[in-house]
RNA sequence: GCCGGUAUAGCUCAGUUGGUAGAGCACCUGAUUUGUAAUCAGGGGGUCGGGGGUUCGAGUCCCUCUGCCGGCACCA
């Protein structure tokens, strides 16, 4: 006999050796029927899985949230049956369940198009009518590669392959179809349900390794219900409207052409919300003890080579002949024969320059030297994104030298202004990570140890919620890394905070410490924003074009109802402007309504209506978008309004 | 860089089996003086991304380059 425990408090005895199956169709037939998974000590596990004595079970229902997973997985599952009954000359290798689907990596010899997409919805839709029991099976290691391999599935022979001797492998069945995984699984394929949807097919590495086989991905959405999965689809186009290059179209923002790639043409409108970000940032700079440097864009390979970016960046340079070019014959130049320069792809190395000018003491530290650098990445073409990922950028850069001892409060100081700016930026839904030491690096293991304690620490102490990111930090020190997402989910490293140990010693930085022995400074490398083009694009996307007053290219439009009112409309806008705010005079002879929906299209904040009435009782009209109606007020209040209104979050 | 897709007017898109390009919006002109999300009429605008090929004939088919889109890899 066992004894086994229900969340209720309840117990009940059963034979030893009782499935979950058996033990929920003996407490309802109703709740077994919708009944897809239990979990046992909280760890999820197939029904047919035989109850442990005292366990506590839960029995988890096709509906709730924590099915959506299995939901997902187990469609994983029928696609690659789906697709191998398609096409049997296919391989395959992984599928896991994601964020809002699933997707499973196959290997072919020509890999799925979209067209290919409806075909395996159809043949899954079969798949899931028939309803074979999902089993699991046990199988040894070489049992396991023999039946594999005779499959010609040798991808996954790879996978059985690298499993740890402690570790079972498990086999999957459905009907004649098997996998190898880890589970669990739902009762049959029925359970799968019809709300799926394949929506894409892409490349991907086999192991996520640039140098294996490129595998064919298929990525699907899966849900409970229809309706959840309409749901889901309505969301995604919604979402998909808030797509910075269209807003940054429909708003006239800036342009990307084919002549630059990656490199961003700024409009007035645009650059007008760059202006105002870049005069905030830099104000709370100047209060939190920086100072601000220029350095130059193209410097000698001599110091790119002494930095070591040379040897490790040089792929991602942008380098130039340091030459005139003769018309003639400028062969000899593009071989790069004579002296070269490099296009800065950081600052670092120039703000190091700085330091080293004149001798500096501990009592100098810590020097936060900050600049607006423009930096060139020679990226990867496919890599490029809109504003987010660009070939020429602007960091809101800084680099703190410092002594060792200073690091933890620099680096709370550093959370905390973090903290304040994305708090006036409106940003939430940050996610911090701290990312620990790669494979390859430089220094010895004591230093990364106090380097990454240092970073969790500050973390800790500053009460933020962070996660690992193993092996993702910098060759020369740990990172913090703050992470946003945008319309569509996809998430951006915006700001970041780095240790770094070697760049000083590289580069030969010292002070003079107390004792007037010379010491190298820690170097931390940070920036808030990121760089200006990414921020900017997660800033349109999060307010969908609607960016607060203080920041809006154009903060407000006087729109005319007749031409008798130009002149009180024209004396309204010189008031405007008087008081340095953003205005546009609309005086055309259009209706009222056209002119509404003009500017509400285009995201104005507030519309100032002005007809005959309010000429003659100097009133405004004040119409605020996402708002109906309107306000009546004088015009001198309607100024005060929107004079208050367009206070940076830093000065108010 | 890799895999798949894609490129027609400023924007969004039509363009049948190859027979020398269309719509809506935008723009320009004229009329309309209008009360809170599109007034009416007329007009201009495209060597169909670049190059090459097949063909009597290519926006349509093939090759190639480039950009862009979705992922992957790389990264702020």
């Amino acid at each position: 006999m066992i004894t086994v425990r229900f969340p209720d408090g309840a117990t009940r005895d059963f034979a030893a050796g009782t499935t979950g199956t058996t033990v929920v169709e003996q407490i309802s037939k109703s709740l077994a029927k919708a009944t897809v998974a239990m979990k046992i000590d909280g760890v999820m596990k197939d029904l047919s899985e035989p109850v442990p004595d005292g366990a506590l079970i839960a029995f988890v229902k096709r509906d709730d949230d924590e099915a959506l997973d299995m939901i997902r997985h187990d469609a994983a599952h029928v696609m690659a049956e789906a697709v191998q009954e398609l096409w049997p000359d296919t391989q395959v290798t992984i599928g896991p369940s994601i964020e809002n689907g699933f997707y499973y990596d196959f290997y072919r010899k020509t890999p799925f198009s979209e067209d290919d997409l409806r075909r395996i919805e159809k043949k899954m839709a079969e798949i899931v009518q028939r309803g074979c029991a999902f089993t699991k099976e046990v199988w040894t290691r070489d049992e396991a590669i023999k039946v594999f391999k005779a499959k010609g599935e040798t991808f996954k022979v790879e996978l059985i392959s690298a499993i740890p001797e402690d570790q079972p492998i498990n086999i999957y069945k459905q009907g004649q179809w098997f996998d190898l995984c880890r589970g669990p699984h739902m009762r049959t394929t029925k359970d799968v349900g019809t709300a799926f949807k394949l929506t894409k097919v892409a490349g991907a590495y086999w192991r996520g390794d640039s140098n294996r086989e490129v595998l064919s991905r298929i990525y699907g959405t899966a849900w409970a219900s229809k309706d959840d999965l309409d749901k889901y689809l309505t969301m995604m186009e919604e979402a998909e409207k808030r797509d910075h290059r269209k807003i940054g179209r429909e708003l006239d923002l800036f342009h990307l052409q084919d002549e630059a790639p990656g490199s961003v043409f700024w409009h007035p409108k645009g650059y007008m919300i760059w202006r105002q970000l870049e005069g905030y940032i830099r104000r709370r700079l100047d209060d939190d003890g920086y100072v601000e440097v220029k350095t130059p864009q193209l410097i000698d390979n001599k110091l790119w080579e002494q930095s070591g970016h040379w040897g490790k960046f040089r792929e991602n340079m942008f380098v130039v002949p340091d030459e005139v070019p003769s018309t003639e014959d400028d062969e000899h130049i593009i071989t790069g024969e004579g002296n070269l320069m490099a296009l800065k792809p950081m600052n670092c190395p120039a703000h190091v320059q700085i330091f080293k000018q004149g001798i500096k003491s501990y009592r100098d530290l810590p020097i936060r030297m900050a600049e607006f650098g423009c930096c060139h990445r020679n990226e990867a073409h496919g890599a490029l994104h809109g504003l987010m990922r660009v070939r020429q950028m602007t960091q809101d850069d800084a680099h703190i030298f410092c002594t060792d001892e200073q690091v933890t409060d620099e680096t709370k100081r550093f959370l905390a202004l973090f903290a304040r700016v994305y708090g006036d930026m409106g940003l939430t839904n940050i996610k911090y990570k701290l990312a620990t030491r790669p494979e390859i690096r430089a220094g010895d293991d004591a230093t990364w140890d106090r380097a990454e304690k240092s970073l969790a620490d500050a973390l800790h102490a500053s009460g933020i919620e962070f996660e690992y990111s193993p092996g993702e930090g910098a060759f020369y020190g740990p990172k913090l890394e703050f992470h946003l997402t945008d319309a569509i989910g996809r998430s951006w490293q915006c700001g970041t905070y780095q240790l770094d140990y070697v760049l000083p010693d590289r580069l030969d930085a010292t002070y003079v410490a107390e004792d007037g022995s010379r010491k190298r400074p820690v170097m931390l490398h940070r920036a808030v924003f990121g760089t200006f083009e990414r921020f900017i694009g997660i800033m349109i996307e999060n307010y969908a074009g609607r960016m607060p007053v203080w920041l809006s290219p154009v903060q407000a439009v006087v729109a005319t109802i007749v031409s008798d009112a130009d002149a009180y409309a024209e004396k309204l806008v010189a008031d405007l402007k008087a008081k340095r705010l953003r205005v546009e005079l609309d005086a055309r002879n259009e209706k009222i309504n056209y002119k509404v929906r003009e500017h509400s299209t285009q995201k104005i904040p507030l519309i100032f209506v002005v007809g005959k009435r309010e000429a003659e009782e100097g009133t405004v009209s004040v119409r605020r978008l996402g708002e109906d109606g309107q306000k009546i007020m004088t015009a001198a209040e309607a100024i005060a309004m929107l004079a208050e209104e367009s206070i940076p979050p830093d000065l108010r």
